[in-house]
DNA sequence: AAATAGTACTTGGCCATACATAGTACCTTT
DNA sequence: AAAGGTACTATGTATGGCCAAGTACTATTT
């Protein structure tokens, strides 16, 4: 039981919720999203991206097409079906309460003790 | 693939930093810490407390000494150690990041493009 | 044309945690 | 002694993040 070890387990689920947001801005593909992810100082490597793709189309939230690439190989371009767009309103709610619920427990000894 | 399912994913970890704040405001045992984490909406079970409790003592992060109760059997009443202290510090870091990193992304439509 | 480097995606296995469920042990009340 | 409540324990399941290695395609270099 180390740091490191808790802050993997920390982003369980909500790398998820991360990653449907940035499709549900347009699409895009792995490395778009490795970028935006990136910016926002939320560090994901490749292993842990595509099969968390995979498991978003094969559970129906997301769906893509092949566009082909001038510098590599066809890419595969993300976007949200509809069931997705349902899926991610359900975690922004989760998200949200889950912080409400942490700060008030980490928080209660300057505001009620 | 579904929100209970996600709902669940979200909380690892966090639980982890949640208790060991309660933990660190004062000695308490587990029924203690249920109410806390209920007055805060994060509803937890026993099979999930005792054994993260079960678990921090191993780690050297919490430390327990048994108190006779006037209604039932002795309870295990815990304080942080000066190693879960520095623990605490860090997890707190970490969630914060984590907090400001989804923000930062989940609400970038709004502030970047 | 062959070798090299870069990009995009895939796969298999490991580990830790939240939870369900069932069970043990102790105490008080009737 | 029986019943009910409280406190804690133990086992097994499912899931996701990550490491590491690998495949496949393209462009560039030699």
């Amino acid at each position: 039981m180390n740091l490191e070890n808790t802050q993997v387990q920390m982003r369980k689920g909500i790398l998820e919720y991360c990653i449907l947001h940035i499709i549900s801005r347009g699409e895009v593909y792995a490395s778009d999203m490795l970028d935006e992810l990136t910016a926002g100082r939320m560090i994901v490597v490749e292993g842990t991206l595509y099969p968390l793709l995979t498991r978003l189309k094969n559970a129906g939230l997301v769906e893509y097409k092949w566009v082909e690439s001038k510098s590599g190989p066809p890419r595969k371009y993300y976007k949200l079906t509809e069931s997705g767009s349902q899926f991610l309103s359900g975690l922004t709610e989760t998200w949200d309460d889950l912080v409400l619920s942490t700060n008030q427990i980490t928080q209660k000894s300057n505001t009620l003790n």
